[in-house]
DNA sequence: CATGAATGAGCTTTCATTCAT
DNA sequence: AATGAATGAAAGCTCATTCAT
């Protein structure tokens, strides 16, 4: 019986299961009791882990940043800046109707957490910097000045489209919108 | 003492009153007290003007779809519809104080409804279509054959870049963002 | 336009919308408001008749104890005590299904107010008694020196058959029961 | 300290004092803070046990099924069917004065359920029954071919008079009932 | 007489957090 | 480390009653 790592499985399944509740769910709806029940662990037990709600939900952000450089490692096995930007695009589509049907998990989290007015508030930048700079970083391999400015514009329309395909139930959306930005990024110099 | 006046401006205050907590907290995170609060409205006086907590929350969806109707017509005042569809997007500066705050008050708002399973979910359609249909009028009366997709991609520029700003607590995203599509739209044919 | 017998309208509206109300939903879950909208009466209206809610359900009482004269009137023109008895029980058949349905009006009544500790505790007592009364006559007309006896033995068996009828929703309850106390009312001397 | 006793007997005693006040006032006048009050449980403990307050009174329903399923083996020890029909009957005299007091528990609970609309109407049904039952096998033994029909009117008569004397505060009127309803009995063949 | 509106006390229910073991 | 149970503050909602006109 391996005692640390039940006890680090136990803590993973937490953080997974609060990840997944919090996207179908949102922060405030979702109860410390359905994330406990979803990970198989008992309520009273979850304090060992994690000192308060909010701690679970640092870690779920947390979560998600390494899932974004995860990412990240992906997209260096394409060429070129330019297969880069349009695989980091593509992952989308895939997703898409888990997107449409609850949102963004880093975006309508972050766009919850804006709203606070404690140390969580603007915890989603530690995320969603990683995907700006994810994107920056190939738009100035491209030799672009407004590389940052461009990283910001494509994570923009990325999470802007799945909150109006989210908000309309339309998952073409994402799809139409996914075409138009690969076409924009071909038009790019390279 | 208006008789009528009165009423209606309890239902007005309270409208306002929501509307103005929703976006500072959150619908989940906001109170009726909290609301009635800041109406000057005995909290259990806004039951006979709204059956239940969502009911008001219909009714702050419908006064931003009324806003928008009012924005739309100050556009009509514009002379092509470039101009038009820059005025769309300048309209954002002017507030990017506020929305880098607490984000999209529309936006976010309809992030939060997605999340629900009863009436309200992807209530927010009905204010953001208005939006998409404004966009898109101008991109058809450009000659634009892709004119819905080109206003999904405006309006989505829009709500990410908000939410980019709120999170990162950079105000000046928007106004980067703002300009990049002033420039866009001028490159359009007309 | 006839003032008072507007007035006299409107009290007698209520008091019927209340005995039906009452009768369907009982005493506490029956709202004024649910009292005023079947009677057409605006709710701030009703207080002009009655002080309280309370008043109101004295009204019912009292109306319910009107009702049973009429139908000691009806009785009478019957020939014999035997025929009285029988024509007193015979009218529970007839509106049998109403009674399994939602109770007897008066048994459940005084069923609710008897958990009272206020002034309405027990009033159902003066429907009641009528109706024993009633019973009462006809036994001691037939020469029984235990008349009261059997009379509070006659309405106790109706009041008991109308409540197992209305929880086990078996309507033939009540008809089996009453053809039983038609034979056993043609068994006593006359 | 006993563990598990402490958490069953928390558990019964909130059934033992929702049973009890309950029969004083009612279902709908009585509150959880009132059954709480009574066992000594804080309130927001009553949900650890029971879902809702519907839940609550569901159990008080089975509490008396179990208590009626106990007379019945104590009526076994009664020689003949007559002699056991006439101990359910006199268990009525024995508290006669709570029941003048306060009404049948089980009759006056079935008779406010009977006026419901959800899950809790005709709920009555499950005790009653059981009460009905008990009487007819009595009868059955007794040879009768209308021992159902019997028992039925048995414990109507036992439901009535309660509500009579209960009404008109006479806790006589149970003794005399009784005393002819066990007259009535010895009258039956066996 | 009539009435829409107002009021506030009280109810059921939820839940993050703590505690005893 | 683990856990069932406990806790209490706060939420949404209901409603008899009152009031201004």
């Amino acid at each position: 019986m391996p005692l640390a790592a039940e006890g680090a499985g136990k803590r993973e399944r937490l953080v997974m299961a609060a990840r997944r509740m919090i996207h179908e769910q949102g922060v405030e709806k979702t109860t410390l009791a359905d994330i406990a029940a979803v990970a198989e662990v008992p309520v009273g037990n979850v304090y060992y882990y994690f000192k308060t709600k909010d701690a679970l939900v640092a870690a779920v952000l947390d979560a998600y940043q390494n899932s974004y450089r995860g990412i990240s490692a992906e997209l260096d096995r394409q060429p070129t800046p330019q297969a880069r930007l349009k695989a980091l695009v593509r992952v989308l589509t895939e997703r898409r109707e888990l997107l449409t049907a609850r949102g963004c998990p880093v975006g309508s989290l972050s766009s919850e957490l804006d709203k606070r007015d404690d140390e969580l508030r603007g915890q989603g930048a530690i995320v969603l910097s990683t995907l700006i700079d994810l994107a920056e970083e190939q738009f100035r391999a491209l030799g672009r000045d407004d590389a940052r400015e461009l990283g910001v514009a494509l994570i923009a329309a990325y999470e802007g489209v799945v909150l109006l395909a989210s908000t309309l139930r339309e998952a073409g959306l994402i799809s139409t919108e996914v075409a138009r930005l690969e076409r924009w990024i071909d038009t790019l110099a390279g």
